[in-house]
DNA sequence: TCTGAGATTGAGACTGATTCTCAATATCAT
DNA sequence: ATGATATTGAGAATCAGTCTCAATCTCAGA
């Protein structure tokens, strides 16, 4: 929200377009309206975003494009390092832009579907000791702690650790640092 | 391997049929074959196992047992403590013994599939601390690092973070604890 | 041991996200 | 502009997991 981090966000955004299209010469790929399309879209989100809820969206677009697109695409912007993938179960993909932003973890709320994004050195710094002692070279990870956010709790909302289950929808992004 | 985790193994499954007659009970199930059978087969397992690989090893069964009823048996396992149930990506659910173990999280071999322990207090205490920060109540958590494991390093099996994916199937433990 | 209310089973249909197929179409180096 | 290639979109296919429901067990009580 300040002026920093919005002049980033928008220099990350301007060198995105470019950043996709080296990215397709240098696989012999072509930049087409739909991948383009598809780009500008998932740029325009600040949030973790589903595959198929992006594909709904652009399917009644001005330009529509397929579902099969869309899943084609989100996979080589993933590969081309502009999109990060995360797994927070139930069986979807949600994807988030990774270009010029840190590394970061995830609290995934299980009463709202909220999640907060957290760095933490020292867990990392530790994870490296983990691996190293293992002979493990890591490439990359995940950590998630799901759980109730302030919000929930206060609204009374909770339930017992073995029934509990991702909500249908991801709401939104709460960031902090630690 | 020694004598004291070998005595608290059998121990330890000595008393899992009842624990799982008693969750049953007071939920007013009933203890029937198909799931006397599956628990037999779930006891006898030490490492991550999936639940339609269980499926189809029982449906071959001397006493044949239903895709439906190994899922259902499964999830009932897992509600009574006995199971724990874990998402290492690729769209299928695994299961590990969890009465009588303690939390500890995983390295996933991304070579070769094969699966490490390891056990952090360090880490689970900051994450307790990134939770508490947050006016969070962690429910559950995951941590995994996936990467190349010593034997795939040696044998040189690598490959890019970006396209690298688990294979299709998870071989097996090595535990460690730090 | 017998009985019946209620729980469970199994076969197979179904789901839903994702991937695949392939004929028609778009891209871009030349 | 042309043509060798890459891409697209509609719909079929995949696949782990869930659901349906008539037939079949369980087990507390008689
Ligand atoms: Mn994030
Ligand atoms: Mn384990
Ligand atoms: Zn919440
Ligand atoms: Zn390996």
């Amino acid at each position: 929200m300040n002026g920093k981090d919005g002049g980033e966000r928008e220099m990350t955004r301007a060198q995105a377009p470019a950043a996709f299209e080296k990215f397709l010469r240098g696989r012999g790929l072509k930049l087409t309206r739909p991948r383009w399309v598809i780009l500008e879209a998932a740029l325009d989100r600040r949030d973790h975003f589903s595959a198929d809820e992006l594909a709904d969206r652009l399917r009644k677009n001005p330009r529509p494009v397929s579902k099969a697109s869309v899943y084609r695409t989100l996979a080589l912007l993933k590969e081309s390092g502009l999109l990060e993938e995360h797994d927070f179960g139930g069986g979807r993909k949600f994807y988030e832009q990774a270009l010029g932003r840190t590394h970061h973890d995830h609290l995934v709320c299980i009463g709202c579907g909220q999640i907060t994004e957290f760095q933490n050195p020292r867990i990392e710094h530790m994870q490296d000791q983990v691996t190293e002692r293992e002979g493990f070279v890591s490439v990359f990870h995940s950590l998630k702690i799901f759980g109730y956010c302030r919000a929930c709790r206060k609204r009374g909302v909770s339930a017992d650790p073995q029934t509990a289950h991702l909500p249908r929808e991801i709401v939104g992004i709460h960031g902090s640092t630690t």
